[in-house]
RNA sequence: GCGCGCGUAGCUCAGUUGGUUAGAGCGCCACCCUGAUAAGGUGGAGGUCCCAAGUUCGAAUCUUGGCGCGCGCACCA
């Protein structure tokens, strides 16, 4: 059913039920096996939440490129893939169980708390699947890869084992976020989560210099914190050797210290507490370095003071509570003195590792930390002892202050982060043992590798994703958690060294292996258990073997998991379960040539995954791989070559989307009011992809008429009258090929463009523009630009060659090759089937709905098994270089123009179309003259749009318009630059005409300028305006002037009430609600003179434009009769419906 | 605080290496068509292109500095 109004929805529903039947997505795939391949990555979803619009801006991207590569002819595979693993799968399963800490977890069991998580996984994939295939994504759910199976996992244990082997995976030391309540580290993406603005007390704290000998003076450096109790684990103090600091002490103090501080924040430190101090003396930041000074707690003080310890090169210093240079100190705020306390910071603890590579003994430098992993101070600090530290703060500050050491105490408001799950615990910064991977040292290559990726906005090579990788730091991988993919580590239980495992049958080829039991029994005690979780925990746990490194020993594997982004990040080659299986596939599938997702990855899986590659497969990796299996091509970039990186999408109301402020419509709305097609177009057309989008169902639905509906509504007309005129392709070509303008050549009664009218032509020079245009768009990843062209042509063919044609199709005659048959109105069938055919296919990649049904009507119907059977099969369409057609297209246009120009004269002349006017003028701005003359060629066109008796192209335009000639700024600027204002004032004040006759004839001019000098100028410097005179009715545009004459003789005003009568009388018939073919009797009855003759003299044409047999001027009985005003004149007309007699 | 992006019509947004009268859709007003018709079309009004300075013959466009918004990073003490 093509007529009415057409309902996306249900059309799309039965669609989707003929892609299924018809098994089309894999013969879209089957067809083009063995051509060059197009790979595609698909980013894993996490399937534990559900699919919301965001997801589904993504999926319509990510089908739209491989559609149309596909339709392009090549190979695009479209493995599906879920992510699986995390923190956040754990929380819902807590949340499920009503528990929270680590404790809590292991109360509850290990072992049955992984199944529920691996249970949990699946919990929205019901969802995600339905999403998938409604919006039309075709992906491959079934041989989807799952980070958690077994063979991924492997897969991702190779790697690990590799990465071991060559001593980039290691464990250290390092100051990580930690969630004392819970237990455990949190991740970047976590701790960002949990940033509140929260006011902490701030403290300016008084450490006293020592001297030579160890005694305390009565200078004190100031240095300053928002973290109190990171006091007590004081070890240094910074500052820049490079800056000036000043010493001051107070004025009128009675026994005043004192106090050292950078100069350039003297004033602002003497502002904060209020005192008038005096400048003592300056000194530069190098006379401190190597100064001991009191610790502002004895915390870790030995009794015994001060001794050193012997440096690297000789020599001896103190080891602790001295001061020490750092670049990181700065006069932003605070003193310019930094208190360092390594084991609560991440550059203090930087700093630490400096100084210990000072000294001989590294371990003369202990890290000193008086807190529990739990937060609680340890017994080392009796101040705080057993208690959270934060809580600690103020008796920290009350003792400083009954010491005298506090020089200043403020409220900070400042940013800290919380536990995004327990929004109450602050997080502190903690020295922990993880394992990391040394991306750092590869940030060389990381930078090299990205600066060759396609990445689509630009600016995020060298933007956010090339600041992220310059500031690489060492990815910290391990997580103290239970699901998640297990450190494939083992380590001796007696020396401590430790061995990566590639494998799960490379452990169980370990010697003396045991422990592999344990699953087997939770197996045989529950059949139904996932055999995947062999390779999780607690069961990888249990299998220990026999150390190489001592005898007697047993190996162990380390607790943690990994973090999950490493699993997606090694999706290229895991998704096979490569190296160990899937070399072939691996092999064709690297790199890949797109991926897509939004912006949130960069740091996620556009960075896990480059990171990966880089040193897996960049210069001199892998080293480990089994016999036979050959790494990918190191030629960079990989794993991907281009990415679009899409914007983030905003709720309705511009915030961030969000379930519980329900700012956004569900998908499923959406489709079921509006359709997928609906959705994708507003996707792909509304907006470069990588704007934030603000998403509206407003927008949505507004886009609707705009371009899908007005696809239907010519594909609509099309099928309505084809029908009528028996226009049958099916009938006329026996072999359609490819339905390329060459293979309907065949057809019977078809005409090359050539001997068709102009309309024609165009509309297949238009036609065959667009797609070489939007072929080249696309292969650029430009898929905003190319969908502005194919909603051009569309618009092209619906307001242009179908408004203009609609005679041709309405004509006597049928649309075939029989005797009665008529070759123009043939022609114009042709065409616009031509045209329907080309638009369709470009945009199916696009939307693929409605385009589908287009494919099936219009080709399937008529040509049967002689054609793919679906859109989807066939090939992009090339367009036909014969077609182009590039004058009559700008002439086109420029008519067009005219056109619209007359329409806008007649505005503002107040002049309605339905009035005709005796002249419409046209006076070119700078057109060619062969354009000209085709333009007056076409004066029946131009005098049918504008309802005038005639038109031309002005002969003596002096009267209605002046010309003026302005220098062509992008020709002249490079060449005469400075000049140019002198050139615009003297061609301002040119004798236009003796100026362009110059040029003319010699092809160049000279013109004299006002401040003296000559420019000489070429005719192509020269842009001739045109501008109406005043007292015209006439408008100007940048091509042409176009007048009105606005003269109304009385036959033309007679005219003009007569279209508004016929005006009126249709309406009466649509209030009647008659059939268009239905006759009447009519009566127009009217007391003004001048009304009654124009209807008069034109009764005959008013009976034939509204299907009257008879024109009466007395009222018919039994008529329906209205009252109309008709410019002023009353009308009573009267209108009765005649039996029924046949059709018109 | 640092980094990235963005400020253009009432709303949502284009504006492709600096160039002449800055565009579209929606909304609004007016009009047209009435054989695609519970559609379709045309025209109009509406803009200090966030502000300021600079570079330039010329800036919505380039530079710098503000202001505002979004995102990322970050207790840099």
């Amino acid at each position: 059913m093509v007529g009415g109004r057409p309902d996306f929805p249900a059309l799309e529903r039965s669609i989707l039920a003929f892609w299924k039947e018809a098994d089309v997505e894999r013969r879209t795939l089957a067809q083009r096996r063995g051509a060059e391949r197009f790979v595609f990555f698909e980013g894993p979803p996490t399937a534990n939440g559900m699919p919301h619009p965001g997801h589904c801006l993504t999926r319509t991207i990510k089908d739209l490129y491989p559609r149309y590569r596909t339709m392009r002819g090549q190979y695009c595979e479209r493995k599906g893939g879920w992510d699986t693993h995390g923190l956040p799968v754990e929380v819902e399963v807590c949340k499920a169980l009503g528990i929270h800490s680590k404790a809590e977890i292991e109360a509850y069991g290990v072992e049955p708390f992984i199944h529920k998580c691996q249970e949990s996984v699946w919990r929205y994939m019901k969802e995600w699947e339905t999403t998938t295939e409604r919006i039309g994504f075709w992906l491959d759910l079934s041989t989807a890869y799952v980070t958690y199976h077994r063979s991924y996992v492997e897969s991702v244990w190779w790697a690990l084992a590799d990465l071991f082997e060559r001593g980039l995976l290691y464990r250290g030391h390092k100051i990580v976020w930690w969630w004392a309540q819970g237990g455990t580290a949190l991740s970047s993406g976590e701790v960002g989560q949990g940033y509140k603005e929260v006011a902490d007390p701030s403290v300016y704290v008084a450490l006293p210099l020592l001297d030579e000998a160890g005694r305390r003076g009565t200078r004190s450096l100031v240095a300053w914190t928002t973290t109190p109790w990171t006091l007590p684990a004081n070890q240094f103090a910074a500052v820049r050797s490079d800056l000036e600091y000043t010493v001051l002490r107070e004025r009128d103090g009675a026994d005043a210290g004192e106090y050292v501080v950078a100069s350039a924040l003297a004033t602002a430190f003497a502002e904060k507490t209020k005192k008038t101090f005096d400048i003592v003396a300056t000194l530069p930041g190098s006379d401190l370095v190597g100064r001991s000074y009191l610790p502002p707690f004895d915390t870790f003080r030995p009794a015994g003071g001060l001794s050193g310890a012997e440096l690297v090169g000789g020599g001896r210093q103190v080891a602790a509570w001295r001061v020490v240079a750092a670049d990181f100190v700065t006069t932003d705020s605070g003193t310019g003195i930094v208190h360092v306390a390594p084991a609560f910071g991440e550059v203090d603890f930087g700093v630490l590792t400096t100084e210990r590579a000072r000294f001989a003994d590294p371990a003369a430098l202990d890290l000193l930390c008086p807190v529990a992993p739990d937060g609680t101070f340890t017994d080392a600090f009796p101040v705080g002892s057993g208690r959270f530290v934060k809580l600690v703060d103020r008796d920290i500050i009350r003792d400083l202050r009954q010491r005298g050491l506090l020089v200043h105490q403020e409220q900070y408001v400042h940013d800290y982060p919380f536990c995004w799950r327990a929004d109450d615990d602050p997080l502190i910064q903690y020295p922990r043992q993880s394992w990391f991977i040394r991306t750092a040292q590869f940030r060389a290559a990381l930078l090299a590798n990205n600066a060759r990726i396609n990445w689509l906005p630009e600016h995020i090579r060298d933007g956010r994703f090339g600041n992220f990788l310059e500031s690489n730091v060492d990815w910290a991988l391990s997580r103290e958690r239970y699901w998640g993919t297990p450190l494939p580590i083992w380590v001796c239980e007696a020396t401590g060294r430790a061995e990566a495992v590639p494998s799960y049958a490379a452990l169980l080829a370990k010697p003396g292996v045991a422990g592999t039991d344990l699953f087997d029994r939770a197996k045989a005690k529950q059949p139904d258990l996932c055999e995947d979780l062999r390779v999780h925990k607690p069961y990888i746990d249990a299998v220990t073997y026999d150390s190489p490194f001592a005898a007697g020993s047993r190996m162990r594997r380390v607790p943690e998991v990994i973090d999950c982004w490493f699993d997606s990040g090694a999706m290229p080659f895991a998704q096979w379960g490569w190296p160990h299986a899937g070399a072939d596939a691996f092999a064709g599938q690297f790199p890949a040539d797109f991926i897509s997702e939004a912006i949130d990855q960069t740091r996620g899986w556009f960075y896990s995954q480059l990171a990966i590659s880089t040193l897996l497969f960049g210069g001199d990796g892998p080293r480990t791989l089994p016999a036979g299996v050959a790494p990918p091509p190191a030629d960079w970039p990989h794993p991907f070559r281009t990415c679009i990186v899409l914007g983030l999408m905003l709720g309705e109301d511009g915030q961030k989307m969000s379930k519980s402020k329900r700012n956004y419509k569900e998908p499923g709305v959406i489709f079921d009011a509006y359709g997928a097609d609906a959705l994708r177009w507003y996707f792909l057309a509304a907006q470069p992809p990588w704007t934030t989008i603000r998403y509206s169902e407003r927008a949505i639905r507004e886009s609707v008429p705009e371009f899908l509906l007005r696809l239907w509504n010519v594909y609509s007309f099309f099928v309505i009258y084809a029908r009528i005129d028996g226009f049958d392709p099916g009938r006329l070509l026996d072999r359609p090929g490819r339905l390329d303008h060459a293979d309907l050549a065949a057809a019977r009664g078809w005409r090359p463009a050539a001997e068709r009218c102009e309309l024609d032509r165009w509309m297949l020079a238009e036609t065959s523009a667009t797609a070489a245009a939007v072929t080249e768009r696309m292969d650029r990843y430009d898929h905003f630009g190319a969908a502005g062209l194919i909603a051009a042509l569309v618009d092209g063919a619906s307001n242009w060659f179908v408004r203009r044609s609609r005679d041709r199709f309405w004509a006597a005659g049928r649309a075939d090759d029989s005797p009665a048959g008529n070759p123009d109105k043939l022609d114009a069938y042709w065409t616009l089937y031509e045209t329907l055919l080309t638009v369709a296919r470009l945009a199916a990649p696009f939307v693929p709905f409605v385009t589908e049904a287009m494919w099936r009507n219009l080709a399937v119907s008529p040509f049967g098994d002689r054609v793919p059977d679906s859109i989807h099969l066939t090939d992009y369409p090339p367009g036909a270089p014969a077609l182009l057609d590039p004058d009559l297209v700008r002439r086109m246009t420029l008519v067009r123009d005219v056109a619209s120009l007359g329409r806008a004269a007649r505005a503002g002349a107040r002049l309605k179309v339905r009035q005709p006017l005796a002249k419409v003028e046209v006076i070119l701005a700078d057109a060619r003259a062969a354009d000209a003359a085709w333009l007056e060629a076409h004066a029946d066109l131009v005098r049918d749009e504008l309802n005038v008796k005639q038109f031309e192209v002005c002969r003596e335009p002096d009267r209605y318009i002046t010309r003026s000639v302005q220098p062509d700024l992008k020709r002249l600027g490079p060449r005469l630059g400075k000049d140019l204002p002198r050139v615009r004032a003297a061609l301002a004040t040119a004798d236009v005409g003796a100026l362009l006759a110059a040029c003319n004839r010699d092809g160049w001019v000279d013109v004299a300028l006002p401040g003296g000098g000559t420019a000489t100028l070429e005719r192509e410097d020269l842009l001739v305006r045109t501008t109406a005179r005043e007292g015209w009715a006439a408008a100007e545009g940048p091509a042409a002037v176009v007048v009105m004459a606005t003269e109304l003789s009385p036959e033309l005003v007679a005219e003009g009430l007569v279209r508004e009568v016929v005006h009126a009388v249709q309406a009466a018939r649509k209030t009647l609600d008659l059939e268009f073919t239905q006759r009447i009797e009519l009566s127009l009855c009217t007391p003004a003179a001048p009304l009654a003759e124009a209807i008069a003299t034109h009764r005959d044409t008013i009976a034939a434009e509204t299907l009257a047999s008879v024109v009466l001027d007395v009222p018919i009985e039994g008529g329906t009769r209205e009252e109309h005003d008709i410019d002023g004149h009353p009308l009573m007309i009267t209108v009765r419906p005649l039996a029924a007699e046949g059709a018109a």
